[in-house]
DNA sequence: AAGGCGGGGGC
DNA sequence: GCCCCAGCCTT
C-alpha cells in the first residue's frame, strides 16, 4: 500500500462516510428512480455547474427527452433551447451526438465498460468513472472538483490539483480507498461530503463524519486546501451590437458559427470594434450582411463575463427598409417568434429593448 | 501543459 | 472584484 494511505483506516472510513451518507444524501431528481441515461444527462450538467442551478433544466430535460431514443431523433436547436442559459453548450451538442452513437451502435443501451463509454464525445475521465460507479455499480474512482477538494485534505496533498499528475494521483487512491460493498454511494458520498461540509471555505470540519480521519484536519490547515493556482485574467473585447428594426416591425438575428465559443446559438447582430471604426459600421454591415442600414439611437451598455472573456456591449438601435436576408445564418423574425431561438444570456438581456 | 469554453452565486 | 462549481476538447 502507498505510503500515505497508512495514515487512514480504510474499512472504518468508508463504514463512517457510507453511515453518514445513508442518513444524509441529497434528495435530487437523477437520484429518484435512477436509470443509467439520468446519470448520463446529469452529470453532463453537472460539469463546472452547480447542483441548483442544474435542477430546473434537469427536470424539464427528461420531461422533453424521456428516453435516449427521444434525444437522438430531436432537433439540435430544440436541444439548445433547453440547454439555454446553462453555458458551456458544446456540452449538449456533444451528448446528442454520444447518445445517437449508443442508438446506433449500442442498440440504445448505455455501454458499461470503460473503453466504450470513453470513446463517446462529452465523455472524459470523471464522467466515465462517474456513469459506472452511479449507474453500474463499480468501483471506478470518479474524481471531479469535489474529490480533489476532500482528499487533498484528507492525505494532506500539497500539489497544484490543476495539474495532471495531481489528479492521477488522487484517482490511484481513490481507486484503493473506494468501497466495493457499494461504490454507487460511496463516490456520490464524496461529493455530498464536498458540497455540504469539505466546503471550499469555511469548511464545517465539526460536522463532518470522517474528520479522525483528515491529515489537514489534524494540523489545523483544511483551509489551506486544496493547492491550486490562480486563473489568468480575461480579456476585454468590444462590440457594437445592433437591434435593426425593419417596417414590418420584424428585427435581424444572426446565427452564430458552428464552433466555438456560443457554437450555433443567434444572437443580434455585433460589430468587433477591434475590427471596425465606429463610424464605418453602416459599410462594413453592408459588406458582409447585404444589410442597407441607418443607425437611429443608443440604448444601453452591457458587460457580460465569460470565463475567458469580457464583452463590453454597446447596444444601438437601427432601421432597414429591407424585408429579406440572402444568408441562411441571418433573417428577420417577429419580436414574438424570437422565443423559439437559443439566445446567449448576454443577448437576452437586450430583448427588453425590442 | 495550456487555453477555450458560460453562467451563476458566495463573499 | 475573485473564486468556485459533479470537466472536456483541442492544440
Amino acid at each position: 500500500m502507498n505510503k500515505r494511505l497508512q495514515s487512514i483506516n480504510i474499512p472504518v472510513f468508508q463504514t463512517d462516510l457510507l453511515e453518514w451518507y445513508y442518513l444524509n444524501k441529497r434528495d435530487l431528481p437523477w437520484r429518484r428512480e435512477p436509470n443509467p441515461y439520468k446519470t448520463w444527462v446529469s452529470e453532463i450538467m453537472l460539469q463546472q455547474t452547480k447542483v441548483d442551478t442544474v435542477i430546473p433544466y434537469f427536470n424539464r430535460f427528461m420531461e422533453k427527452y424521456p428516453t435516449v431514443y427521444d434525444l437522438a431523433k430531436a432537433d439540435e436547436q430544440d436541444v439548445l433551447k433547453s440547454w439555454e442559459g446553462l453555458g458551456y453548450y458544446s456540452r449538449a451538442r456533444n451528448l446528442q451526438t454520444a447518445v445517437r452513437e449508443v442508438v446506433d451502435t449500442y442498440n440504445g443501451e448505455i455501454p458499461n465498460n470503460e473503453k466504450e463509454l470513453a470513446s463517446l464525445k462529452g465523455i472524459g475521465p470523471y464522467t466515465k468513472g462517474a456513469i459506472l460507479s452511479i449507474a453500474f455499480n463499480q468501483p471506478v474512482p470518479a474524481v471531479d472538483g469535489n474529490v480533489l477538494r476532500v482528499f487533498s485534505r484528507i492525505l494532506q496533498i500539497e500539489d497544484d490539483i490543476a495539474k495532471q499528475s495531481t489528479k492521477k494521483e488522487i484517482e490511484q487512491y481513490v481507486g484503493e480507498i473506494i468501497s466495493h460493498q457499494d461504490p454507487s454511494s460511496f463516490n456520490q458520498a464524496i461529493m455530498d461530503l464536498g458540497a455540504t461540509i469539505c466546503t471550499p471555505k469555511k469548511p464545517t470540519c465539526m460536522f463532518c463524519p470522517v474528520m479522525e480521519h483528515c491529515q489537514a484536519f489534524q494540523h489545523g490547515i483544511q483551509e489551506q486546501l486544496p493547492i491550486k493556482k490562480k486563473a489568468k485574467k480575461q480579456k476585454i473585447k468590444q462590440y457594437v451590437v445592433l437591434l435593426i428594426r425593419n417596417d414590418q416591425g420584424e428585427y435581424v438575428i444572426e446565427k452564430r458559427s458552428d464552433q466555438g465559443l456560443l457554437a450555433n446559438l443567434w444572437q443580434f447582430p455585433m460589430v468587433p470594434l477591434d475590427e471596425v471604426g465606429i463610424d464605418q459600421i453602416e459599410q462594413w454591415m453592408y459588406d458582409k450582411c447585404g444589410i442597407d442600414l441607418q443607425m437611429e439611437s443608443d440604448c444601453d451598455n452591457l458587460k457580460h463575463t465569460f470565463s475567458h472573456i469580457i464583452w463590453e456591449m454597446d447596444i444601438k438601435k437601427a432601421s432597414t427598409s429591407q424585408n429579406f436576408l440572402n444568408k441562411d445564418s441571418l433573417m428577420f423574425i417577429a419580436k414574438e417568434e424570437i422565443d423559439n431561438f437559443p439566445f446567449p444570456v448576454s443577448h437576452q438581456k437586450m430583448m427588453k429593448f425590442l
